[in-house]
RNA sequence: GCCAGUGUAGCUCAGCGGUAGAGCAACGGUUUCGUAAACCGUCGGUCGCCGGUUCAAUCCCGGCCACUGGCUCCA
């Protein structure tokens, strides 16, 4: 049950920088739904897809219950891909062996094309109704019912269900379904709860438009980054490395280095500074900090240092020292090191930072989720008059990324406290919530900024603003974020001269534009399906001689290419063109210059893009020419 | 961390109570070729790890590790 969030508005750039053909979209069909409006007076006006969904969800459970007449139903809500039904069951673990019996059931239900009914009952009749049927979690579901508020239930031939619908008329009605795979979920999302079986399906209102979603699913798995990320040797895990730890081929690597490139220009022009600092710290820092009882389930457990050559190894630890899961204290640190004035604000200090965080083994997935990262971090300190300023610069920056990398489809994510948890969660400070609240919100109002404002998701030192996006697996995750601190400098005692000669203690703003490099590029190559753009592509050029007698000139473009910094390479193989076009093709390299006895006698390349085929004949000047333009632009597709 | 599933060559996958196979890749040779696969040959695996059952285990059982799908949690 996910709290009701308010959506003001969906952000999104519109076609205004549309994604070049073959390169596709990188977010699920579902996840491409225009983002509702959903209020609690909304939410049961639902779509006539939801509704159909959540039909099937009841046919589901339905043929369930036939079948393993001793199931306890939870709740079966329609999805954005679909629905599910949660189930408890003693005599029997669902799996996908079990779909085609379920499919088949619900294939009977379907053609009995039994009547949805609605009925209202009093709250006693609904619960002698379910405790009849010995439906417990449907009796605790019916206690969350207001006092006063209408019970309603649905039935359809034997199946009956608490649910305040709506649903569609028959059950043969539901045209095309399929289920998609067997999961298991907290009841009530609840970790300290047992756990539920729980069923994902899927329904179209025809066989069509299931099969078109069963094939977009298909084509983007291959657009998994995971996936990718092998055929073109970006990066690997390795078990005696560690679950979480990516390692970065050559390949991955090149990516990294032109990330960090474009933010070493952007922030350089943006008035940033660069820092450098440890990997590590000691235990009396994150004291400090407060991350300690906030943040130590997530970090790497300590390294206990004790007296060297001491007999006792049982005795207490001399001192512990944590891998940083964050690089703000050391920031604070450097902010620290020198006498502060005013007149320095805003101090904006910017590293790409490698953290650590202990992620729970379930939660790793790919790049998306690991155990280190490097992140496109700074800190900026600034008084409480500069604050608006600098943190609409930040949410311009983002865009200006966005607008780069041909990002459109976001959703800007405004996260603030909850006040039945201050003390706990968050920082104990009601005013300094409010107040800085405010400020953020004004500033995305003032700017035009569409966003989601969601209760309780706030960090614990402030409210923040997160960039959301989908995987191509259609999973939610945020790649860009942007902090409010109004606490920890206080807990540093970090202080500035104001021009009245009094100490004032700093904002900070956390900010990372680009994420994680591993989410960053794990989002990237999704979202490019690996045809990279040239200035991001690993291998960027590779020549391709017809025959072994244009080997030499073959390798003169390519010494000419590096020595402009242009990653290229021969293929010196033995292979004939046609395969050696294909190997490039399949490798995804950018661009390939064909040359045979024609080229080298003018001194000229047969121009060949990958996924666009031959562009035709160019000096060699000329082609290294486009190059360079393309890549100085920092092109999306060129 | 929890529930479930999976783990066979670098990759994609067959196979099965009698100790392994294909395609691609890699390597060697022949071929010197005009825009997505030339031909021939070779190498390559303690079948994730540890233990148990058995005359015999890659196969059955148990534990562990990793991955995948969810839940919980998050950049």
């Amino acid at each position: 049950m996910r709290a009701p969030i308010t959506v003001i508005g969906a952000f999104s750039l519109g076609g205004l920088f549309p994604i070049p053909q073959g390169r596709g979209d990188f977010m699920s069909e579902a996840a491409k739904q225009p983002v509702e409006r959903k209020t609690l007076d909304e939410r049961n006006r639902m779509s006539d897809l939801e509704r159909l969904r959540h039909s099937c969800a009841h046919i589901m459970a339905a043929a369930v219950l036939r079948l393993w007449p001793d199931a306890r139903l939870d709740i079966g809500p329609p999805t954005d891909e679909g629905f599910y039904y949660d189930f408890d069951l003693a005599s029997h673990r669902f799996t996908p062996d079990d779909f085609p019996a379920i499919e088949e059931e619900m294939k009977k239900i379907i053609k009995e094309n039994q009547v949805f009914e609605k009925g209202v009952l009093a709250r006693a009749e609904a619960s002698d109704l379910f405790q009849s049927k010995g439906q417990s979690f449907k009796l605790e579901r019916l206690a969350d019912i207001p006092e006063g508020e209408a019970i309603s239930i649905y039935r359809s031939g034997e199946f009956v269900d608490l649910c305040a619908g709506p649903h569609v008329m028959r059950t043969g009605n539901v045209k095309a379904y399929k289920l998609l795979r067997v999961a298991s979920a907290y009841y009530r999302g609840n970790e300290k709860n047992p756990q539920l079986q729980r069923l994902y399906g899927t329904a179209f209102p025809n066989k069509t438009e299931l099969e078109q979603w069963v094939t977009a699913q298909e084509e983007a798995k291959k657009r998994d980054h995971r996936k990718i990320g092998r055929e073109m040797e970006l990066f690997v895990f390795d078990d005696d490395v560690g679950p979480g730890l990516p390692l970065w081929m050559p390949k991955g690597a090149v990516i990294l280095e032109e990330l960090e490139r474009l933010a070493k220009e952007t922030e350089f022009a943006a008035g940033y500074e660069r820092v450098r600092t440890p990997h590590l710290a000691r235990e009396s820092m994150y004291k400090k900090s407060g991350h300690l009882p906030y943040y130590a389930e997530s970090m790497f457990p300590p390294m206990e240092l004790h007296e060297a050559g001491g007999e006792g190894a049982a005795e207490a630890p001399r001192e512990r020292y944590y891998l940083k899961a964050m690089n703000c204290p050391h920031h604070h640190k450097i902010f620290a090191a020198s006498p502060r004035s005013y007149r320095e604000l805003p101090l904006r200090l910017a590293e790409y930072g490698t953290c650590y965080r202990y992620e729970q083994s379930g939660e790793l997935m790919g790049l998306m989720r690991v155990r280190s990262m490097q992140m496109n971090d700074a800190h900026i300190y600034c008084t409480a008059e500069q604050f608006a300023e600098e943190f609409r610069a930040v949410n311009e920056m983002y865009l200006k990324y966005f607008k780069i990398f041909g990002l459109d489809r976001f959703l800007m994510r405004f996260s603030t406290h909850d006040p039945a948890r201050l003390g706990q969660k968050f920082v104990d400070d009601p005013e300094l919530w409010k107040k800085t609240e405010d400020m953020v919100r004004r500033t995305l109002v003032e700017s035009g900024i569409n966003f989601v404002e969601v209760p309780n998701e706030a960090a614990f030192y402030g409210p923040k603003i997160d960039v959301q996006v989908w995987s191509v697996v259609g999973r939610e995750f945020t790649i860009a974020t942007n902090q409010v601190d109004f606490a920890v400098p206080g807990r540093f005692g970090l202080v500035y001269k104001t021009r009245e000669n009094t100490e004032g203690t700093p904002l900070c703003i956390h900010r990372a534009p680009l994420g994680t490099h591993e989410r960053f590029v794990a989002f990237l190559i999704e979202h490019y399906a690996g045809n990279f753009p040239l200035w991001l592509a690993p291998e960027q050029v590779r020549v391709l001689p017809i025959g072994e007698e244009q080997d030499d000139y073959g390798r003169s473009l390519v010494r000419e290419l590096r020595a402009h910094g242009i990653r290229a390479d021969l293929d010196a193989s033995g292979d004939k063109i046609g395969a050696k076009i294909r190997s490039a093709e399949t490798a995804k390299v950018h661009t390939m210059w064909v040359v045979g006895r024609k080229e080298q006698a003018a001194g000229q390349v047969a121009i060949r893009r990958h996924g666009l085929g031959d562009l035709g004949v160019r000096s060699r000047g000329e082609a290294l020419a486009l190059l360079q333009a393309d890549i100085q632009q920092r092109g999306i597709s060129s």
